[in-house]
DNA sequence: TCTTTTGTACGAAGATGTTCGTACAAGGGT
DNA sequence: ACCCTTGTACGAACATCTTCGTACAAAAGA
């Protein structure tokens, strides 16, 4: 699946499989924020199937869904379009952004900066 | 307006006018990336004017439109989504999607760097 | 066994997004 | 004066997204 991109509903189901690993309709359904109907739930799942977002095996009677995009496959097409659209390709300005307006914490600012670090070390 | 977000098309629309600053409804269509006609573009206009995203003067015959929701605005829902649904919450996920696969120059590293060491002396 | 529960499959309805055709108005050029 | 260009307004068509009702199958409980 190339850029993958997922509708706000699409979306939202995909991140309770990463969170999970992999989930049933019931699992899915009652992880959602929203209530949404169970068939719902299930529909989704098989267009999300249908495009090679998912795969699911037996268990016992019912169906469990895997997630076969991978998270960072999903992040890489959304943040590259935000970072294009919205801020002007910047990469400063969607790191900006990111951290205003939230308090970060030590730790995650310094593993923040190692991120940086380790990019600097990697090419010079 | 709350937590603005946008259609597909209507942000292509929405980034032509916050990179110009504004836009008459040909130099809108004249920037867009794809091929897409003059009412096409006006009819998205409209909608985004309703929306309360935009808003337009007369500028001779024809209307000048001008950006009513910033794009930090824009970007913090849209950053804020991304990061919650594809990056578990995780800042730093995000930070890593941002400088892998892309030369990142010393310049812009630094500065990225520097928005760090301004977060850490603002709370420390 | 009969009924209830739990499950998938499918179709259809409603909402939203996208596109453009057509209509109509105002100016400019000849 | 007459047409051509440039402009807005509006409706309709089509696609996609979202939701659920209904149908049907299988297993569990009474």
């Amino acid at each position: 699946m190339k850029d993958p991109t997922f509708s706000d509903r699409e979306l939202d189901i995909m991140s309770v499989l990463w969170r999970r690993g992999s989930g049933s309709v019931s699992e899915v359904m009652d992880a959602l924020d929203d209530e949404v109907g169970y068939t719902t739930v299930l529909k989704i799942l098989q267009i999300l199937e249908k495009k090679g977002a998912v795969r699911h095996e037996a268990e016992g009677r019912a169906y469990r869904y895997f997630p076969l995009v991978a998270s960072e496959a999903a992040g890489e097409t959304a943040l590259a379009r935000i970072r294009e659209k919205i801020f002007g390709g910047s990469a400063e300005l969607v790191l900006a952004q990111l951290i205003s307006g939230r308090e970060v914490s030590p730790d995650e600012l310094e593993r923040m900066r190692r991120i940086l670090d380790e990019l600097e070390e990697s090419e010079p």
